[in-house]
DNA sequence: ATCAAAATTAAGGTAAACGTAAGGCCGGGG
DNA sequence: CCCCGGCCTTACGTTTACCTTAATTTTGAT
């Protein structure tokens, strides 16, 4: 997931330690507001003033318990809202999340673990399970995928990106994915104008070609030469 | 929370006794259907042909192991999936929680914390959120996030404005992402008329843009050149 | 009217992609 | 068996699409 949402976070915790680190943390990974309160009192009053998409709160605060204050919290809103507490009793998990909690995490915590779950949660509540795109259709040859849209070859060493007229070359083909393209038509849909010479430049290009998509250029299994009548594409063998 | 979803669930993990012992559980609190796969092979098929609403996997798997088969899952679905897993180290949680899994569960768990666990992440998926203001859409690149309703760009040594041309630009590379945009489609999101002079000035806008979301303008990192085809937003790359 | 910020124009530089040529291979026909 | 034509392969020279910087013009806010 490249895109997040930028949110803004209310962290509930008494220690300033674990407050700045939070923050740095958070910022880092691209949540960019990140609010504090150091009790429960400073708490409600934020959480009412500035709205936040989330709370993180710890379950022991100098005026009362967190417990208390996600059940308040929760009458109000449905953000996400998790804790975090030195506590780790199995009777705490479970009335943590009875509440309603979308998290229960332990101190002492990993940074990056923390950020995931957030992420995670953040990501079920605000992005609605519909919008996800569909995947690009592939060109699948064996180990090596090709797509057209990002240009981009894939293979088990690495990724490779076609060149223009790699690209106008084997998306022809593809389009007659089976058939034999005779080296005239590939000429055409690769060069605008009908300039000659052609017959070398289209090998070399064609080579260029098995080179990225072949596991052995010289000895070619998808991008078959046809003596005498030009290049196909053979389709893949089913299993 | 006293509502719960009718929900077909998939638990994918080849010891008997946990298989009986969630299928029990799971029903007493009301989770409709359990199915049962005790590899991948048999998970592979199930999921596609019965598109259960969740999934429960366990790391651990006879024909190959539940990280692997994740990440195919989520490429089809976007369903919640969540690990079980005697395997507690570190980097395995956040491995398990980085391949987009709603929850790392480790065994021996708590039958009660599970269908707590469980049955929130499925009320934030199929209940969305519908009272709250969405927070903004970023798009995060590295260490540099943009926020296109602010048009600001931050990174670690400080933050930026992104000028009109500069946000038309990127936005419309935000929207191919991953996709090559040509040079003359750019353009028109950008400008309105049929101007001519666009080649170079399209590349002054796009160096620009660079000096601002990329570590290295001269290097560039995401906003990428295809030559002979147009320019690329790379999409990030999951380690 | 004035000034700063943004957009555009211009011009020299560079290397990736392309084209060219030349020698080699290999199968088919004589 | 040898020869020939079609195709392969490699290296190398060239082109041109793109980069970069800086100067100039336009825009817009005050």
């Amino acid at each position: 997931m490249n895109t997040i949402f930028e949110t803004k976070l209310l962290v509930v915790d008494d220690e300033p330690g674990i407050i700045n680190l939070l923050k740095t943390v958070l910022n880092q990974a691209g949540f960019a507001q990140v609010i504090s309160a150091e009790n429960c009192r400073m708490a409600r009053e934020l959480f009412a003033s500035e709205k936040p998409h989330g709370v993180i709160l710890d379950v022991m605060l100098p005026d009362g318990d967190g417990f208390s204050l996600m059940q308040e919290l929760r009458q109000h809103s449905n953000v996400p809202m998790l804790f975090l507490s030195a506590r780790d009793e199995d009777e705490n998990r479970l009335l943590g999340l009875g509440l309603g909690a979308d998290d229960y995490i332990t101190k002492p915590f990993l940074p990056r673990e923390l950020v995931l779950r957030l992420s995670g949660i953040l990501r079920r509540v605000y992005q609605p399970l519909q919008t996800q795109p569909l995947p690009d259709e592939c060109l699948v040859l064996g180990a090596v995928t090709v797509n057209f849209k990002s240009g981009i070859v894939k293979s088990g060493d690495g990724e490779k990106t076609l060149t223009a007229k790699e690209h106008a070359l084997l998306k022809k083909l593809w389009e007659n994915q089976g058939n034999i393209v005779t080296a005239d038509s590939l000429c055409r849909s690769a060069w605008d104008d009908d300039l000659y010479g052609y017959e070398n430049t289209l090998m070399v290009h064609i080579r260029r070609l098995r080179e990225k998509i072949e596991a052995d250029p010289s000895q070619p299994q998808y991008l078959l030469t046809i003596r005498g009548m030009g290049y196909k594409l053979a389709k893949e063998t089913k299993q």
